[in-house]
DNA sequence: CCGCGAAGTTGATCGCGATCAAAGCGGGAG
DNA sequence: CTCCCGCTTTGATCGCGATCAACTTCGCGG
């Protein structure tokens, strides 16, 4: 079921955009300003939203996206409240989505890496519900939402919205019955697999949030987070350098999941 | 921006079906069977996922949407890894959705009240991934989803799958930072909310699932869900006899959300 | 190089809510 | 009607994880 594993490198890919006079997307439809890597040459087509399209409608979608947008670690993509007409598909960078609740107390709900899309949340009510801040030097394609029928992309607009609603519920399931190591060691497994699904190591890799934001996306205190990276280390899952993690023992994260409450 | 309210009594519609030699809906889809109350006609329209649809786009939409199927108490109107092929409009009745994890440990991910969209996480996967299970006897409206273009309902499938986003985000923010007290608060808020936008009072209604189910979706233990049923009305925010509610003090309950943590 | 602030670690304590237990209550079937 | 079973309530106890606090480490700019 699970797509083989690409093998590319997203993070990568953005640097050589020269300097900071990028020109602004021309208003004119019919003669707009092309992408040096258009859908049809990116890396990340068969994870992106037009994943599965055919030649002739990827062209059709790659003259709806055709502006770019950087974002620099700590900036917003958007707002909640912002008045929402684009979705946006992440090309490299490491996003988190957060909501606030009117008392000031806020919540991570996500993480977001490269082919994730962004912003769906403003389509029922033409505002955006979230934050979207870039947790490292990031890029997006714009895709302006009143064009998407042009693309013949609903299909895929369908998917990508029911996948995002099956990592709802999994999360779900992790704040409401999970307890505190199951929560980090689901929350690990997690990131490494989709890692993996990148090209990436699916054992070692950098974690982009603080302790706190982790803590905050999975319902624990900063501190537990800290203890329980500490845990899993003595215990031998996995070495912790600050963010450099090391997963030495998989199936013995898994086991954390059922073993720990029999 | 919220309609007027509605003055009809979806849960009161389904009665007089009749005897239970419904006939199947036929195969040939230049003459089939027209439903008894189709959508231009249904008290649901304004709620329903062709809300916003001209009197030209609802009788398109009638022709995909000729098909009902009731669900009985207790009854799956379908399971995690059924194949899906339809999304459902439910017309009357009251049903739970929950998923299951491999160790037994399950979750009710939501509850669902006439005129919400039901199945959507299926399209991703081809497969539903949560169990739906009525909490009273139901009837839906069977929509299959290969035809939805038929209709022209993209737009309006967004924006009811955008919804969703957003109410999961509501439910990871309370799982994730909200206590005991809160969560209740919200939780009959929320109930409160939904049914006052369906004609009903907002103030005095039927709980159609247990402590248990309520425990459940916002992450507590049925004892203390109970006992603060028991709180509130010694508090005078609400009256609780078994499962008929009655809330004395909204705005009461509305404080317990910011007032409890000072 | 140093100094400063942000992020992370670790320890000690406390309280919320889970869990175990036992007793009411209510509604449906026979 | 009565019995029975599932749901609910209430009490007593315990443990997980939050909180408060002190200290360390890291990264960055001067």
């Amino acid at each position: 079921m699970k797509a083989a594993t690409l093998a590319f490198h997203p993070f990568a890919t953005s640097k050589s955009a020269g300097p900071s006079s990028r020109p602004k997307p021309r208003q004119d439809n019919s003669k707009v300003a092309r992408l040096a890597t258009p859908c049809a040459k990116c890396n990340l087509r068969e994870l992106c939203l037009p994943c599965g399209l055919k030649d002739q409608e990827l062209a059709l979608f790659a003259n709806v996206v055709y502006t770019r947008k950087k974002v620099k670690r700590g900036e917003h993509l958007f707002r909640a409240g912002d008045i929402f007409d684009s979705i946006y598909a992440l090309r490299s960078g490491f996003l988190k989505s957060s909501v606030v609740l009117e008392d000031g107390r806020d919540q991570v709900t996500g993480f977001h890496m490269a082919g994730e899309i962004l912003g769906m949340d403003g389509i029922g009510s033409e505002r955006y519900t979230a934050d979207l801040i870039a947790l490292e030097d990031s890029e997006v394609c714009v895709i302006p939402y009143g064009r998407i029928h042009e693309a013949g992309m609903q299909r895929q607009l369908h998917k990508a919205m029911s996948r995002e609603l099956v990592r709802d519920q999994s999360v779900m399931m992790l704040l409401g019955t999970m307890s505190a190591d199951e929560r980090l060691a689901a929350f690990l497994l997690n990131l490494s697999h989709r890692f993996a699904a990148r090209g990436f190591s699916p054992a070692e890799f950098h974690l982009r949030m603080t302790r706190e934001e982790i803590g905050s996306y999975i319902g624990l205190s900063l501190e537990t987070v800290s203890r329980l990276f500490s845990r899993f280390q003595e215990e031998g899952l996995m070495t912790v350098q600050q963010k450099h993690i090391c997963i030495l023992d998989i199936s013995g994260l898994k086991a954390v999941m059922v073993h720990v409450n029999e």
